[in-house]
RNA sequence: UGGCCUGUAGCUGAGUGGUAAAGCGUCCGGCUGUUAACCGGAAUAUCGCAGGUUCGAGUCCUGCCAGGCCAGCCA
């Protein structure tokens, strides 16, 4: 007899009164005197566990008394009505066969009561067994799938950059290096510098802090385009909003400008949230009841609403005029503080805010000069909660101009990308979004930890 | 990297210089088609580590370690 996911069960992908196999874990156990037991199983299917009646009838009733949180089970039985409340249908359990034991129930690290998000932390290992984690696990499938069927079905290819680059000029953030030289005994150059052309590469090389550059070659000549990856930044940042190594998407369209940016970024959202309110009802209404009560409303909220879009400059002259006191005084050129953005998007715009043409200075070179000269085709979305959600812009598709907010080092280094600009250069445009704030947008969660299944911080890589 | 906060039982968490609460979980018993059940009982603590002050330190001081929050950097 072939394993029933539990999730089929409930969907009534099997009929009432036929014979089923559950294979899974223990969430609870409740016996009764009367002579049955109440075993709760999960295998990561769906949200509920289902629930197996034993009778006291089976050969190993005893064994069934003594299971408890995180023994490992394989139940056959019969589909039934469920006689009680809590659940629609229950397996009348014909065998319960015990795989694996729980070696010290006290010090299971997931016993059966609430836990802090903080010290599941420390459990990564074993906190996909609970509730939030694996509802957590369950979005982070169907976004990431959600994602690739909005691109599929819009005519995008999605290109696998390098993890691996050896351009280190991209501005986007501190890199981590890639060598497999001896760290005790280094190469030199005459001059006593490291020689990396002795290394694997023969030159300097980093895992990467975004595919973007590479990905726009491939926009000059598929048109849609995204890469989604992994990405990896050795900032020194503390925050429940960053990650060492976190997953990126990363759109990039020919022939349009910064409002088809922004277009797009509107639309995918919403599309994606669409389908997470379809595909993951029961995870999103535990989200709803246990972790933050709007995480529903919220994406209703989106789907039903424009986004509101403001210049740089406007949004300046909004705090300004917001008669709110800042830590950090607002006016025309700065780079905007957490509190500004979370006082456009958490009380200005009370949700998405669409932030573009910001002051050339403080944003990428890679970034489009205005008419004005002044300022860049750059956009932020601002989320409540979690801040700066997708940062995009169009690209500077004039060779003279890119060049002219590049230095000598970094013309010669990215000459292929300069080459893009001289042979059928188009304008274009793209955005990075981090795949792990989307997941606490949608969810609620707070700590971008949470987000991923074993997060990397500074001074932080166990598992 | 800076500022602030926190480390007490498996987990959560009281304890304001003088004998280390409690809840949950665990174990035992009772009850029950139960459902994060309920009732009764029991076991469980080098108070993060190392120094110092004191007759006496979980409590005060110093250093270190670990975690968290906020800020900067960004996605």
């Amino acid at each position: 007899m072939s394993t029933n996911a539990i999730a089929q069960l409930f969907r009534g992908d099997c009929e009432l009164g036929s014979k089923v196999v559950v294979k899974g874990w223990v969430r609870t156990r409740r016996t009764s005197k009367a002579g049955i037991s109440f075993v709760a199983v999960h295998d990561g299917s769906c949200f509920d566990p289902i629930q197996a009646v034993v009778p006291e009838s089976l050969a190993n009733y005893e064994e069934v008394t003594r299971l408890g949180a995180g023994c490992s089970v394989i139940i056959s039985g019969t589909l039934v009505e469920s006689e009680g409340k809590g659940q629609s249908v229950e397996i009348q359990a014909e065998s319960v066969e015990v795989v694996g034991w729980v070696d010290d129930p006290e010090a299971y690290p997931i016993a059966k009561k609430r836990h802090t998000f903080e010290y599941l932390r420390t459990q990564a290992h074993l906190r996909p067994r609970t509730n939030a984690f694996g509802a957590i696990t369950r979005l982070r499938n169907t976004v990431a799938n959600s994602i690739h069927n909005y691109f599929y079905n819009n005519g995008f290819n999605w290109v696998n950059t390098p993890l691996i680059t050896s351009s280190d000029c991209e501005g986007a953030g501190e890199l981590f290096r890639v060598s497999t030289l001896d760290m005790a005994n280094l190469p030199r150059t005459d001059k006593g510098d490291v020689d990396y052309s002795q290394d694997f590469f023969g030159s300097e090389s980093f895992l990467t802090v975004s595919g973007q550059l590479n990905v726009e070659s491939y926009c000059l000549a598929m048109s849609k385009v995204y890469t989604f990856g992994p990405t990896f930044r050795a900032e020194n940042s503390n925050t429940s909003r960053h990650l060492a190594e976190f997953w990126m998407v990363e759109p990039e369209i020919a022939f349009a400008d910064l409002e088809d940016d922004a277009a797009l970024a509107e639309d995918f959202l919403k599309q994606v949230f669409q389908q997470v309110l379809e595909q993951r009802e029961d995870d999103m209404a535990f989200f709803a009841q246990r972790v933050d009560k709007e995480a529903i409303n919220r994406l209703q909220n989106v789907i039903d609403s424009k986004f509101v879009h403001m210049d740089y400059t406007d949004a300046i002259e909004t705090l300004q005029k917001s008669g709110k006191k800042f830590e950090f005084p607002v006016e025309w050129g700065v780079d905007m503080a957490s509190e500004h953005e979370r006082f456009l998007c958490e009380e200005y715009a009370k949700g998405p805010v669409v932030v573009k043409n910001y002051p050339t200075d403080i944003k990428a070179f890679y970034m489009r000069l205005n008419d004005d000269n002044k300022t860049v085709a750059a956009m932020d979305v601002l989320v409540p909660g979690v801040g700066e959600l997708i940062g995009g812009s169009q690209r500077e598709d004039r060779l003279d101009v890119l060049d002219s907010r590049m230095d000598a080092e970094m013309r010669e280094h990215l000459w292929w990308y300069r080459d893009l600009r001289r042979y059928g250069t188009v304008p274009h445009a793209g955005f990075g979004l981090g795949f792990e704030r989307l997941i606490n947008y949608i969810s609620g969660m707070e700590n971008i930890r949470d987000a991923i299944p074993f997060p990397r911080t500074p001074g932080s890589a166990p598992f």
